[in-house]
Order: structure tokens, then sequence, then C-alpha cells
RNA sequence: GCGUCUGUAGCUCAGUUGGAUAGAGCAUUAGCUUCCGAAGCUAAAGGUCAGAAGUUCGAAUCUUCUCAGGCGCUCCA
């Protein structure tokens, strides 16, 4: 409909005004009016043209309206002040959405035509405690905007980048030795605490518990020079343990209780699975690491200085240089990070990674290293910051720290509110907007709670529509649906497919929790209003309410959110 | 100081590519059950779209500046 109006006009433009030059290439924009009385759809073209062909706009919109043929479609054009130009389109055809949409038996979700091997990289927190709600939003949104590309038809590999290799898994290991040896209140000589005040070692409850499972691990270190370590530097004791022959034999045991029986069982709280775990120390083991930082040594991108090596990031406008080996010997995440981004564009046209908004600056720092390697950065590199979640319970913000053992773990969130509830409020918002999370709100059953709002309103339908199982309603033209609330009813559903497209394409699910909700409130208000089992024209509003059911059943499962037949 | 995200009703937020009178929910106030689920509905009230200038026929939306807040600017992770 959209587009024969457009093209209506089009071959109107030719004919007025084909001696100017620039009508050929404007943007003719066709919209939906906001009010009725305003038709249907309207275009702001002659306000457009005004300026280009020197005439009064709304001149210009009454010689293009005279220029346009009625017929059984488009049942009147009006020109208004300012220059606007209004379409009126018969209630047959202006609805044809909904018997699409209950024809339809797939997703109503378009495919790109080439599609992509696309990586996308999330959550990838630190293998050294279970998944908190600070993890969540992340979390959440890196599985959506998984799950929308591959609605997309794009080729997909979901992969949890496990920092194994780094100084948190050794703090780890440091403190789950302690809590072997009965030792876990014990604080380093040199352990100080950060600005939140919080120690260096690992002192959450989940500690000992590790400590318990890796406890036949743990008696291969020797016990009396352990505690004869205890009241020297704390790095004098991982040197030790560096040094010890079943160290990397015994990290390793350590991070693989730390993802199997903690991370792996979080994610699967919220419904989250991986197809891949790429660990950090792949990139010493199979040298990949080292070819990098030769490569970047080749290009002359690198120098050493004060016994470290730096990577020169002035030469691309950074501020200041940034170390790649640390006067001690260890890489820093900036050097191990090229080298993995440098494996992910080995097997992938595109890579996405999905991180805190903490992490701008570096990320900006890992593109411009990228790409003075050559790689293709701007067309292949997406790093999707994601702003903070602040969490709310009892009116208080709840703060996180997994080295205190303060945290509140996502699985007591979704224990607490449920699964549902949990996706639906961390997807509310768009992922440039800082997320308020009320979980006293997420928990309440009314229509405070958006995610049970949209629930109730599929309950409600099911239950109208559990014993018309036989009944055959035919296809219809809704010409008496005419009350106040069914025509927006039918107005909110000829939005669905471009809604849901756009929400697809630009990765925006809370564009889809909006629309639900706004569909639910329009239906709950006529549903209050209006009885839909009624004897004159049963069908038609069957048929409505049956397309609005259809909508949020499609919505939620495109968000992967459970429907409830009944609540 | 630099970078970045944000600023819309008392609170939490929508607001399509710049379009016609800026919209919801909460909270407040006043109402609604012979009837498909009241986990609901109706209505009232609530606005200098942070401020200023600019572009435009037309600005919450675009540009610049100012103000306020979050985050970052470690040989931290």
């Amino acid at each position: 409909m959209i587009e024969e109006i457009r093209n209506k006009i089009a071959n109107a433009l030719s004919l007025l005004y084909s001696s100017y030059n620039e009508v050929a290439t404007i943007n003719i924009e066709i919209n939906r009016t906001t009010d009725k009385s305003h038709g249907d759809l309207y275009t702001n073209i002659a306000m457009k043209l005004a300026k280009i062909v020197k005439k009064n706009p709304l001149n210009i919109a009454e010689e293009i309206r005279d220029h346009i043929t009625l017929n059984d479609e488009i049942v009147k054009i009006e020109s208004v002040a300012p220059g606007y130009i209004n379409f009126f389109i018969s209630t047959k055809n202006k609805y044809d959405q909904i018997n699409t949409i209950l024809n339809s038996k797939d997703d109503l979700i378009q495919n790109v035509e080439n599609t992509k091997n696309i990586h996308v990289e999330y959550v990838s927190a630190n293998p050294t405690g279970p998944l908190h709600i600070g993890h969540g939003r992340g979390m959440i949104l890196g599985e959506v905007t998984a799950k929308f590309l591959s609605y997309q038809g794009h080729k997909i590999i979901r992969e949890y980048y496990v920092n194994d290799a780094g100084r948190q898994i050794d703090l780890l290991l440091v403190s789950v030795l302690l809590c072997h040896l009965g030792k876990n209140k014990h604080i380093f000589v040199d352990e100080k605490t950060n600005d939140d005040g919080h120690l260096v070692t690992y002192k959450g409850n989940y500690v000992n518990d590790v400590a318990i499972s890796l406890s036949h691990d743990l008696e291969k270190i020797d016990k009396d020079s352990v505690l004869s370590l205890l009241n020297e530097p704390i790095d004098s004791l991982i040197s030790f343990l560096k040094k010890h022959k079943s160290y990397s034999q015994i990290r390793n045991a350590l991070v693989n209780v730390i993802i199997d029986k903690y991370i792996k069982e979080d994610l699967s709280a919220v419904g989250i699975n991986f197809d891949s775990w790429f660990r950090e120390s792949q990139l010493y083991e199979t040298g990949l690491l080292d070819e990098v930082l030769l490569n970047i040594k080749n290009k002359n991108l690198s120098y050493s200085k004060d016994g470290a090596l730096w990577f020169k990031n002035t030469q691309f406008g950074d501020d200041q240089d940034r170390v790649l080996i640390k006067k001690n010997g260890d890489m820093t995440y900036f050097a191990t990070d090229i080298a993995y981004h440098v494996h992910k564009f080995k097997n992938h046209d595109v890579l996405i990674d999905i991180w805190g908004a903490d992490h701008h600056d570096y990320a900006q720092r890992l593109r411009t290293a990228l790409k003075a390697l050559d790689y293709d950065v701007d067309n292949c590199l997406q790093i999707h910051l994601v702003q903070f979640a602040n969490l709310y319970k009892s009116g208080q913000s709840i703060s996180m720290s997994t080295r205190s053992g303060e945290f509140y773990p996502i699985q007591d969130l979704v224990a607490d509110i449920g699964r549902d509830a949990t996706k639906f409020y961390y997807l509310i918002k768009k992922k440039e907007q800082h997320l308020e999370f009320d979980v006293d709100q997420a928990r309440e059953e009314n229509k405070n709670n958006p995610i049970y709002y949209i629930q109730y309103a599929h309950a409600r339908i099911t239950k109208i529509l559990k014993d018309l199982d036989s009944e055959r309603v035919s296809e219809e033209d809704y010409n008496n649906l005419i009350s106040k609330n069914e025509v927006e009813i039918l107005g909110i559903i000829d939005k669905y497919q471009e809604t849901l497209n756009k929400a697809i394409f630009e990765i925006r699910p809370d564009i889809i929790t909006n629309y639900l909700y706004k569909l639910s409130k329009v239906f709950h208000s006529y549903y209050a209003e209006t009885k839909i089992l009624t004897e004159d024209i049963r069908g038609e509003r069957i048929r409505l309410v049956q397309c609005v059911d259809k909508i949020i059943l499609n919505g939620l499962k495109v968000l992967d959110i459970e429907p409830m037949d009944s609540m």
C-alpha cells in the first residue's frame, strides 16, 4: 500500500516538476498518521519541495493531489496546511496485516540475502566465582544479540572467553589454598584494600566449597612451605606456586571446577548455552601470542622501555602508549586480547564483542591496535557497549563484589523473580541506556509488572478461545470493528511486522517489549469494555483477539520468554 | 582536564527518517463486579522536553556552547 502510493506520487512529480533535477532524487516519505482525522497515511513531500521549486507548499500539495487518481483502495486524498497530503485507505485494505499474520506459519521475520559467519562473544567474566546480577545485562543482551542475528539468517557461534591465565586466577588459587589449610581468615601483610574497601583475595563462601572439591590436588602442595610464606608479601606465595611442578594442572583443575560447577549452572539458569569456550591459556600453548607479538614488533609498532614492552598507541591518537608485556614478564590483557581477536578473525566474517560500558576506552585501544595490524576493523569488528544496570531491592541499591563475597548471584535473582521476568527486565531498555531494575517490582504479579501484564493478556485470550476449537471462523474484512479500541488494536497489529523486523535488524529487543506492552494495554482496555463472544460480529472479534494473541506469542518467542496459558 | 553514555511529568521511562495538540506506568485524587479472569478498567491532575544560541516552512529529535549525573582515562581486570 505504501509502495503503491509512493509510486503514484513519484509519477505525479515526474509530470509536474521534471525540470528540477533534485526532484528525481528526493526521498518520498510516507508515514502513518497518529490522528485518524488526518486519514491513514500522509506525506510531507510538498514541504520538502517548497524550497526546490520555490512555491507555496500548500499549492504544491494541491497540484500533487490533483494528479493522483482515486480507486477502490485509496478512497480520499486531501491537502492540508502547511502542506501535508493525507490519504484515506479503505478498511478492506487497511488491515491486510491481520489476515497475513493469522495465516502465516513462520516467524514473520525477514532473512538477509548474504549471510555471514558471525562470532559473538559475551559474558566472559573471569572464572573466579559465580555469575552475579552485575553480569546479568551483558549475559541476556549477548544472548539476544546472537539470537537476533541468527533470525536474520546468519551463521552464529557463541563463545565465552575464559581468562584462565591471568593474575586473578592465581589470587583465587591462593584463596582456595588458604581455605584448604584452614587459614581462610588470613590476610597478607601487603594485602591492600582498593577504593571499594575490598580485599585482594577472594572471601566468598563458595571458595571453601571449591577447596573441598580440589582437596586432592591441593594436597600436592607442601603445607609447611606455604605456611612459612604467609607472613611475606602475597607475590612470594604466588611465585612459589608458579614454580610448583603441578601448577598448571592444579590451576586447570581450579578453572574447571569454577566453570562446571558455577558458571555453566548460572548460565543454564537463564537458558544460555555457549557453543564454544575459548581459554586464554590456548593463546600461550598454541604459540599464537608470540606470533602476534612478533608481528607487532616487525611492523615497528612496539618498543622496550623500563623493562616493559610498549605498543605505540600515541601514533594512533591515544594520549599514551600502553604496555603489552609487564616488567615482571606477565602479559597485559591488552596483549592477550589482541591475540585473541587475531584468532577470531581467522575463521569469521564479523566479530561482535558484548562488553560493559566501563571498557569504552579500552575498546577504542583494541580497535586501533587491530587496525594497525591491517584488520578490517571498521567493517568486521563491532564492540557493543552495554551500560550498567542498577538493581534495587527494598529501595536499596545492591552493590557487588566477587572478591569480598558480597554479591547477589544471578541464580538467586532467577529463584526470586523467575527466569522470564529476569530476561524481560534486562531487555526492557536499549543498551545505551542506564537501567534501573527494581527487583521488588519484577516480583509483583500485577500491572506494575509489564511482563505479568502481557502474560495476563495472553491468559485472558486463551480462556476466551479455549472452547472454540471446533468453531470455524472465516476470513473477514473487519468493517464492523469500528470502536475506538478496535481501530486502535487494528492499527497496532498493522505495524507488527515492520516493528518486529526493525527490532531484529537493529538488535533492539526493547522495541518488542514496548510494543507488546502497548498492545496488551489496549487489549485489556478493549476486553473490559467489549464482550468478545457476542452473536452479531463474533467472527470478526474472535479473529481480532486471535491475532493479538498470535502476536504476543510470537513476540515472547522471539525474546525466548515462555508464555503462560493460565496464571 | 580528555573521552563516552545520559538528561522528557514528583518517580521509572516511550517518543518511528525532523512533522499536525509531547505519551505511558507508578505515586496522588475520584469512580467501575448480575456479564468471556478486577492479576483488570475509566477519569482527573501533573510539562520551560536540563539551559542558551543556531539550521529549517517546522526541532524533544540535527549543529554548537553551557550546566548536571553515570562510566572510563593503571605495568587493574
